[in-house]
RNA sequence: GCCCCCAUCGUCUAGUGGCCUAGGAUACCAGGUUUUCAUCCUGGCGGCAGGGGUUCGAAUCCCCUUGGGGGUGCCA
């Protein structure tokens, strides 16, 4: 007898869901969303699951849900159950649970709680237009509610394809969204129309099917964004017709873009989908940590959290109701804090695509010297953003040395005993020995101290004849990375410009 | 148009009637870390949208106005 004891995960009857469609790049709103779901499932011992809403078929694509895993798996936001990892609630792609949507039409058809429409489109479109002409609300006018058969099969036998409308109660009722966020939300009835649960296609809308779906998966709580709320009566109302509860809902405020309307591709940011923010360099700790302080705060002043602390702090009373700005300034300052903070290893294999992609490195060089790289990426990380500025630091310690501003360099090397300074430096390096950053640090103080100048007419010149600009990382860490050979063949050809 | 949500420094936010002459972070500015840029440290600038109430007392509660956002699809 083989009995084997694993740990179980206790976990409670808290169900969330991340429910993005496939019909785009997956943005920084849409994973805000997910990643709260995410923390309320580990917090609350919870499962998360990842169902995609497929039902939009002209613009679904399966590219686009790969892109959507391969974005959660960067962030590390794993899920429970859901497509690519199965579960007992499955299938988690709505495009494969058609029969099921269809089984509670037909239940809400037999009732009486939804009919059949054969209006097209442009009469649709031309009702809107003479309601809005009237200063009506553009409502669908229940034209097909009461339609005989012969009527029904009159419009069948000349080519028209059905949808199907919930049936509105007849009575205007309150329908009051009790949002854990927002607090209890009230809609009458009276402002909404009969609308569409299932397209002409035969596939169900996304009111229908998500009410389906959240029903028969048991998802406890749905949170999701604020965009959502305004259509959420219309999901209770068939709760209702279905004789079910409703799950309890978390409206979660919008992300918006510097212009201050929702973010998006038009919002005015230079970024605005996941991908992007990865192919840039940010690392995934730092996007997480940033984007759960958009809309949540702790209890404390703190606001650098590895994923755990935030999972610790996390409540949802601690979520915030008004809208947030997403500032790429604050982003970039947290991530320059995770790429100082990170294992260096790790941000030398993140930075070599770029330094790849700039010409500096190859495959042979990263091989013969990944040590002398590992230096170069140390010394510049300090001065990143993300990891794909590192273009910009690291040319100094490649190829043939480049100034910055000929005439400026000309000019500080004219001033006083800088050619003394400059001599004094080739003659003192190229009896150096010991080039550890340590020793050339030593070095170049004593040297300092010898000449008859102050730091300001030594460094400068320095880092002038060396690296041919007027900034950049710790010289005698660039000497050191540099060598003899290359330091002491830069500070002559600096000579040469005044000799 | 109609419905809904929201409203504290430029931005992210703390604040649930007195502890607030409003705290933190970022950004910005200045000084320091005896060279610059960056890092880091210190300091500074900067806000309760407006108007009415309620109350001994309001950033906090109520109303109105204004502003912003979202929805109003055979998109999700």
């Amino acid at each position: 007898m083989n009995l084997k004891y694993r740990k179980e995960k206790t976990m409670s009857n808290i169900r969330v869901r991340f429910a993005p469609s496939p019909t785009g790049q997956i943005h920084i709103g849409n994973i805000r969303t997910a990643l709260f779901n995410w923390l309320y499932a580990k917090k609350e011992d919870g499962s998360f699951i990842l169902r995609i809403e497929d039902t939009d078929k002209e613009r679904s694509t399966t590219e686009f849900e790969e892109i959507i895993h391969r974005e959660m798996e960067w962030l590390g936001l794993d899920w429970d159950e859901g497509v690519k990892v199965g579960g007992d609630y499955g299938p988690y792609r709505q495009s494969e649970r058609l029969d099921t949507y269809e089984e509670y039409v037909e239940k809400l058809l037999e009732e009486d709680k939804a009919y059949y429409c054969y209006c097209t489109e442009d009469e649709l479109d031309e009702m809107r237009e003479r309601a809005k002409a009237q200063g009506e609300a553009p409502k669908y006018n229940g034209k097909c509610r009461e339609l005989s058969i012969s009527e029904k099969e009159e419009l069948e036998a000349a080519g028209r394809e059905p949808v199907v409308r919930f049936k509105l109660p007849e009575k205007e009722e309150t329908v009051v969204v009790k949002d854990i966020i927002k607090g209890d939300v009230e809609f009458s009835s009276e402002v909404l129309d009969d609308f569409v649960i299932v397209k002409s296609d035969g596939i169900p809308t996304y009111n229908f099917a998500v009410v389906i779906d959240d029903h028969l998966m048991e998802i406890s709580h749905v949170i999701r964004g604020e965009d959502h709320l305004s259509n959420t009566p219309k999901q209770i109302l068939i709760y209702e017709a279905l004789n079910w509860d409703t799950p309890k809902f978390a409206h979660l405020s919008m992300i918006l873009g510097s212009d201050k309307s929702k973010l998006s591709k038009r919002s005015g940011e230079a970024y605005v989908y996941v991908s992007q923010y990865r192919k840039r360099g940010y690392l995934p700790e730092a996007l997480i940590n940033f984007l759960s302080l958009l809309g949540w705060s702790p209890e404390n002043d703190e606001e650098i959290f590895t994923i755990d602390e935030i999972v610790n702090r996390f409540s949802m009373d601690r979520v915030t109701k008004s809208s947030a700005v997403f500032d790429v300034e604050k982003l970039n300052w947290m991530n320059s804090h995770y790429i100082k903070e990170a294992d260096l290893d790790r941000i030398i294999d993140l930075a070599i695509p770029y330094l790849k992609d700039g010409g500096y490195v190859d495959d042979e060089l990263i091989s013969e010297k990944r040590e002398w790289i590992a230096k170069i990426v140390d010394l510049v990380r300090d001065s990143l953003d993300y990891v794909a500025q590192i273009v910009d630091h690291v040319d100094i310690f490649f190829g043939e040395m480049e100034y910055e501003d000929k005439e400026e360099v000309i000019e500080c090397f004219q001033q006083e005993d800088v050619d003394l300074v400059l001599e004094t430096l080739r003659d003192r390096l190229r009896a150096l020995e010991d080039y550890s950053p340590e020793s050339v640090l030593e070095e170049m103080r004593a040297i300092l101290k010898d000449l008859p100048v102050g730091g300001r007419l030594f460094f400068h010149p320095a880092r002038y004849a060396i690296t041919g600009k007027g900034s950049g990382p710790e010289l005698y860490h660039v000497v050191s990375i540099l060598g003899k050979e290359e330091t002491v063949k830069r500070i002559e050809q600096s000579l040469d410009l005044i000799s």
